[in-house]
DNA sequence: GTGGTCTAGACCACG
DNA sequence: GTGGTCTAGACCACG
């Protein structure tokens, strides 16, 4: 389920919190279902208590996860203001590496054949046991 | 023509590295020019020679500088193979992001808006259309 | 009536707690009223009755309730000693935050505005001005 | 200079932050000065390093420091449409409490008097080391 | 059982 | 020299 690597560049914090992101935005993680308990994820990845709880908070501050008193964290299901914002905040990013992609020959076609790919991937899901889906 | 934001936590180096791809992929930089040299580019910005040779040298592996023994660093010209190539590498991160947006509500008629807001920025510069015009 | 939110930091109890000075401050709760049994209120707000239990025996600590044996929890009356008392306790905290609204541009102005607006919104109930009055 | 109790139930980290908010608050720290390193700061109050790096970010979080890459923790100057934000947040705070204090009797005329009180404390203490100056 | 705080201390990246 | 990451592990608060 998570994909680590100790020996990647990136902090183990980050690769835990872009899989996550990964998770809920491929809906494989619904709103308000609770994610693993500190503990439990920490010893199933055989990783620091600490560095998974940097990973959860952090994602609570990005608006991914929510955390209820001692219940543990869940995710956030985001509203419509948020999304906008959220939507703004990853243009930038977006435009820059649009940039290039295009210096680097990507055409208008092939930009959409992606998006087409990860809106079928992501639309048709209706397994949600999700082993046999095509993200 | 540089921003560098010390309180970023982005690392200076990669600051300057975004700043430099920017000019190369927005065609304002040509292929086959030369940079400032270290030295000179550390007095007017004022950061580390170490940090500028850093920005440099990683340019240089990623392959968007090359250098040329004593003379310093110039732009390289892009070829098809690693045109393709990059654009390989540029699909992962790409497609990671625009699930993220999707997911905050990206439609295809915005991210197509966006993108060509970025060619019609970049058309004017016909020296850079040299090295997309082939592909 | 109540506005707990479990989602947020502060412990429950402690929003418990908040609520309920809440209504005893602005008059709604008046002296010598009884209090929802710890059981009533812990099945109405679904709440651990522990955690109702420790919200009312921290009020009755800093003087906001009196317990009678068995009878359950009661709004204390509060007489001049007292109220001196617990206003020094507060001109401490309050002062940290004046000078922190300071720094961020609050003008005396504004600072009455707000003492007015708060004077005004509870001014009406004249069961709560009994005991303001002698002061 | 810092007033620290460990047999407080609040925690380190917090009483840190406010003992920094304070000096930043009155004035004695300044725009863009540098604070202690983590380090330094750590050896000094003989408190864990991680402890302080908590403390220093979170203040960071809250737009009272900001970090320069890898050159330490400074002082941020505020500008006024970071002063609104804030003193919009502070509002409801400073109600909550001032609601309180009514109720024990505290009157608009005392609440002036410790308005003035602070204005003064700052703008007249030329005793202080960082003396002479008007915050 | 859950997350939160804290310590002691190692190692790394940046400049 | 500076902050950032991470581990191993203790103890606490809340519910």
């Amino acid at each position: 389920m998570f994909e680590l690597d100790i020996r990647s560049r990136k902090p183990i914090y980050e690769q835990l919190m872009d899989n996550i992101k990964e998770l809920i935005v491929t809906g494989i993680l619904k709103p308000d279902e609770k994610l693993p308990s500190v503990r439990t994820l920490s010893q199933e990845l055989t990783v620091n208590p600490n560095t998974i709880q940097k990973a959860y908070r952090e994602l609570e501050r990005e608006g991914y996860l929510y955390s209820a008193s001692r219940k543990g964290y869940f995710v956030a299901p985001v509203d419509q203001v948020e999304q906008k914002d959220k939507l703004k905040e990853l243009k930038e990013t977006l435009q820059a590496l649009l940039k290039e992609a295009i210096y680097f020959g990507l055409t208008k076609e092939t930009l959409e054949e992606w998006f087409d790919e990860i809106k079928e991937g992501g639309e048709t899901d209706d397994s949600r046991q999700r082993s046999n889906e095509d993200v």
